[in-house]
DNA sequence: TTAGTATATAAGCACGGGCTTATATGTCTA
DNA sequence: TAGACATATAAGCCCGTGCTTATATACTAA
């Protein structure tokens, strides 16, 4: 199988590793990888305002790497980089869920929407 | 084998995607998989200055991504990422370096100093 | 309709990043 | 030693980023 990069791809791989390159964002995909989560699970984890989740959330919506589905009042994320190799194999080097909840002090999270924990 | 992760890790490999996430920086770190190369090389491959160029190698070096080896007057610099599964993993995901200076215009590159080419 | 909740957007601020030009430092050679 | 070459550092500029608070939008339920 050959390789066929051209300058379009490289600039459009650095762009995603600088896009994966901040730590919450990085957190929030690699929750993502084992399940969809509603916005309002990510401002319970993370200690920054709603404004700035909604903000990171839609950076990667922009980009593809994540998909939304509006359900009544809220809004879940799921990852959506079947077609994207070089997202699959960064997350490969996250830490699962358990693990981030835990170093980030916030077992278990508290419900505060339908999806079910 | 049990992971480990705490938070200085994901904060490092956040940091370190965010390096990565470059299209020069990239590039020299995907060119130095095959050999090491010299500063003014890279000064001769990529647009723009050679204060640029130098300092980019010197983050990629401050964060111990790279090497440098004094030869004379040149500076030649090589990987050091045998402990950086993580900078290993991404760097797989680059072209090679007949793909890259094919993409830049650059080939061949002039000899500038001592490397052979 | 009104109030409450969930999410997104707007605006502004502080900081860092990537580039430039100018200059300093180091090395080789005539 | 003087000059040329290779590299690093300094200073400054512009722009992007991540955060905040304030506000807008959308949905739900009484």
């Amino acid at each position: 199988m050959e390789e066929a990069f051209d300058i379009a791809d490289v600039t459009e791989l650095a762009d995603d590793l600088k896009l994966l390159g901040d730590r919450t964002r990085l957190l929030m995909l690699a929750l993502l990888k084992e399940r969809e989560w509603c916005v309002c699970e990510f401002v319970e984890i993370f200690d920054i305002s709603q404004p700035a989740i909604s903000q990171h959330l839609r950076r990667l919506r922009s980009k593809g790497i994540v998909k939304e589905q509006k359900k009544g009042q809220w809004v879940h994320y799921s990852l959506n980089i079947e077609d994207k190799p070089h997202i699959q194999a960064v997350l490969q080097l996250t830490p699962d869920t358990p693990a981030i909840l835990a170093m980030l002090n916030r077992t278990p999270v508290t419900v505060c929407c339908e999806i079910l924990h």
